[in-house]
DNA sequence: CAACCTGTTCGCCA
DNA sequence: ATGGCGAACAGGTT
């Protein structure tokens, strides 16, 4: 599920830990979440530690423990992060759980296209430091979309908008519902819009994301019907904008929900 | 049972 | 050399 707002969403789940011991590590060692990372040791270093931060970056966390600790956190396709009880018996698909005085941290991800990576440090670790403008912020301007649309010219703007190196958080739904109210057709190439759809692109690229966190970041909200999002899965679905079917095929290597006579092909 | 999935990376090909 | 595309990853849901 995560994209931008989910991420910070599921960040905020672990706030219940801020300030707390680990006393103890659970870990599904052998599992896909950790291919980059040697679970062990990453449970050794946390044991003991207390929580002190957490950052939310596009799809990307980093949670900031005692002594120099750092875990990095990418939730994939299925990954999920939540808190409860102490005394909860880790499920199946519970593969890093932090066990505090009164409650746990737990992260799931049955698909476990999700990961984990352990930085030891003073400072921030550098893969975190070097991530693009997040789309809400200042840097995050006109010039830094057209240059995005420049260097992906021959691209859809589809796969343009999935791309985290230019648009860090937006995903499959955010992408539709960006292009859905630009009015721009997600098979459009980048070279081809004019200033004035590419400042489209920008404004509603913030003005998405911005939506989103307001309505699912805090209590995961039901998003409203004249959105996009509330038709694009439904077989049938109807554009809220023109009452006119709305069509799902592939473009950018994903299904692509749109509103043809809203976004017509340029 | 088969198809599909809110993500990313890899290898192949142009 | 770049850049796009499909496959692969692994399990749940429809």
């Amino acid at each position: 599920m995560p994209e931008l707002a989910e991420v910070e969403f599921y960040r905020k789940q672990w706030n219940t830990g801020v300030g707390e011991r680990i006393e103890k590590v659970h870990v599904h060692a052998q599992k896909r979440i950790f291919r980059t990372t040697d679970a062990l040791l990453l449970a050794d270093h946390l044991s003991g530690k207390i929580l002190r931060t957490s950052h939310a970056h596009g799809k990307q966390m980093l949670f900031g423990f005692s002594g120099g600790v750092w875990i990095g956190l990418h939730l994939g396709m299925s990954g999920k992060l939540f808190s409860t009880v102490n005394n909860y018996r880790p499920a199946k698909h519970d593969h890093l759980v932090l066990f505090n005085r009164n409650t746990i941290l737990a992260f799931e991800d049955p698909r476990q296209f999700g990961a984990v990576r352990l930085h030891l440090g003073e400072k921030h670790p550098d893969w975190w430091t070097s991530l693009p403008p997040q789309l809400l912020d200042d840097n995050f301007d006109i010039n830094y979309v057209r240059e995005a649309l420049h260097r992906r010219a021959r691209s859809a703007l589809k796969a343009i908008l999935l791309d985290q190196r230019f648009f860090p958080g937006i995903g499959n739904w955010m992408a539709d519902e960006i292009l859905w109210r630009a009015g721009l057709h997600p098979s459009t190439r980048g070279g081809k819009l004019t200033d004035t759809e590419s400042l489209s692109l920008y404004f509603f690229s913030k003005q998405v994301s911005r939506d989103a966190l307001d309505v699912i970041s805090t209590n995961w909200g039901t998003p409203p019907l004249h959105w996009l999002f509330s038709h694009r899965w439904k077989d049938g679905g109807i554009c809220p904008k023109s009452g006119k079917p709305l069509v799902r095929e592939t473009i950018g290597g994903r299904t692509t929900c749109y509103s043809p006579t809203v976004q017509p092909l340029l």
